[in-house]
DNA sequence: ACCTGAACACCGTTCAAGT
DNA sequence: ACCTGAACACCGTTCAAGT
């Protein structure tokens, strides 16, 4: 094998980058339903292209959420090294939940994609997942949270407030997780 | 007008029921998306019929939970003459969100009913809406929730547990909403 | 190696023709 | 008055033909 094999064609690569650019943006506007016809017009590309180098949606909404997922994970490392587990939990509900409530439908998506095996997203909610019970964990050695209270509490928590925020508001979406907040942390003074 | 013009013609009627008991059982297993072909196919008639009766698919979704909103009202009309006001508001608060969990897609479309005017469950909504803000305005006044609670922050929570509940599980919905109202009582002694 | 766009499948919706 | 199903629009997906 050659190493020009591996170095994509220039246009080949221009029209990926213009894919993914107008996909961003058809998924913030219309959600993950977002018509590809149109993501393909959008960009000057047959509909054939798209299909070429994103093989169905699922693959071209994982290469859109490819960067915001590296951030992600970057918040999550900082977190991991937090001393304050009650205010590293709280930002890493946060920062899932803001992160999945970027394109109506996503919360869905992340919901089910640990489930899942087939979706490109699963790799990423496996690693949300492992982030959030270490968290749940050092929350619980510390007192700060109700007996009881799982991990899955916690990504389901994320879940609904990324959902919430698409659906209403943010102000709602930030009310209602603030008071579920309180009540997983359980008894107080 | 003749009164046989207000009488529908038998066959009519029975394809309007049997579209109707066709349609409760597509939404329940495939959601408010089910495929409206289907279901006028296993109702055996053609796609036609199902337009005549049911102009759009609202109509439809309309029709099929109106037995169950009458159900809900009732229900209604007993919490609201419940003496314990924070049972009762829970209560509802389950009823709520145990309907709106029917159907996978039924909490979005509840969610986005009360602003909605051209939805079919506008109306539903909007008495849904008016039972919550007497319940809650009870509830505060008998000191059982946190300042600043709002009957809009009930209804956002009503919402998530149903999605929850299709989305993952009623066990998972169930246990949220147990925190959350945990964080709507405020502060105990 | 990649792009194009016609072709196919599928579904929502309409409506002219039937009974 | 109601039913039928062909017809149209639209979109996701595939693939033979091009460059």
């Amino acid at each position: 094998v050659s190493t020009a094999a591996r170095r994509p064609r220039a246009d080949a690569r221009r029209n990926a980058d213009r894919l993914l650019a107008h996909a961003e943006t058809a998924f913030r506007s219309q959600g993950t339903g977002a018509s590809l016809e149109g993501i393909a017009r959008a960009a000057g590309v047959a509909i054939g292209t798209l299909y070429g180098h994103y093989p169905n949606r699922r693959t071209l909404l994982g290469a859109v959420l490819r960067e915001r997922h590296q951030a992600l994970f970057h918040q999550a490392e900082e977190l991991l090294d937090h001393p304050e587990p009650g205010d590293a939990l709280a930002r890493w509900i946060g920062a899932v939940a803001e992160h999945a409530a970027a394109y109506t439908g996503l919360a869905e998506i992340i919901a089910q994609g640990v489930d899942d095996e087939a979706s490109e997203l699963h790799s990423a909610c496996v690693r949300m997942e492992r982030t959030t019970e270490t968290l749940v964990r050092r929350a619980h050695a510390a007192g700060l949270l109700r007996a009881g209270v799982t991990a899955a509490d916690v990504t389901a928590l994320m879940s609904t407030t990324a959902w919430l925020s698409t659906q209403i508001s943010p102000e709602q979406a930030r009310r209602q997780l603030a008071f579920t907040l309180e009540g997983l942390r359980g008894d107080r003074v």
